[in-house]
DNA sequence: GGTAAGTAGCTTACCGCTAAGCTACTTACG
DNA sequence: CGTAAGTAGCTTAGCGGTAAGCTACTTACC
């Protein structure tokens, strides 16, 4: 169970060094979680680079596919899921687009709305796209047992519920 | 142990219903990372805000702090430390330092390098603000156990070291 | 001692995001 | 029916980051 000291054990020693009344077990806990979601989302973004597309593409995309059939959403349900202004929607989508992953369509009933749909491509591309990702991240998870992946998923679904 | 279902479960529900085949535990692990890791940053920069300094730069001079007397370090080292690029570095600087909370000096031994090294009311600053950020990540722990906690930080450790 | 390679920090160009403001349209209500 | 309020999507400005290139300086080697 003992494992050798990492990059945040060294930090929360240094401020134990200069500060030892401060508690760092918060900070044992979200500097490791910034850390890895850093290192994570740069391998997520390096693996979709192979398909020609960025991860916050990917999410669209993938957003899209998980909805089932006919994988169609409005720009708003998007950018609402994706927590992402309408702004930064339209820039995803304009790149989409361009690329032939979707299409934007007139919602035939509200004139102000669009829909937005996978095409051909896009629906082919997603379904590799995902099936690399999760192998990425199923990789970095090797060091740890089944067991500890559940345990790890229970514990950061009652963390994310609490933040 | 049974919690209730939240966004993420949602996702890889939606995942099982149109690819039943896809293993999404490792999905079930990284999309909460991804969640915890926005929220809490969220959270600690508007913290930080009430100090009149952005997370980014809070880190700076945190950095400089757990460093020890005399709180000095090359943008260098900073820059490695914070995992930035020189020019992000530059840019942080050039603001603490009009903000009075550090100052650039020439190092004497290396006429290309520079010694950065925090005010008196650098130092004085980030003494609260730390205490303030802590307490902040302390409150988004509370639904977990003492134990929990601990638990956690193992496994984090774990998959920080694989991934 | 002179030259080549490496290193430190700054500048510039660019990219993606947010915040705020816009137009166009729908809906609710007197 | 007409007006006010709300909503959808786009545009613009600004911010913070990276990548690449620059100068200045040190270090290693012949």
């Amino acid at each position: 169970m003992s494992e050798d000291k990492d990059a945040v054990d060294a930090i929360t020693a240094q401020w134990f060094a200069v500060r030892p009344e401060l508690d760092t077990a918060p900070m044992a806990v979200f500097g490791r979680i910034y850390r890895i979601a850093k290192a994570m989302g740069d391998a997520m973004e390096e693996c979709y680079q192979r398909f020609g597309i960025s991860r916050g593409e990917f999410d669209v995309v993938a957003t899209l596919r998980r909805s089932g059939a006919p994988y169609t959403l409005s720009p708003r349900q998007l950018s609402a899921t994706l927590m992402l202004t309408t702004g930064g929607m339209t820039g995803r989508l304009d790149k989409l687009e361009k690329a032939g992953l979707l299409c934007r369509k007139p919602d035939p009933h509200d004139r102000r709305g669009l829909q937005v749909t996978i095409t051909d491509r896009g629906l082919a591309l997603i379904d590799e796209a995902v099936g690399a990702g999760l192998e990425v991240q199923r990789a970095a998870l090797t060091g740890l047992t089944d067991e500890e992946v559940a345990q790890l998923t229970g514990l950061l679904r009652k963390l994310l519920a609490g933040v």
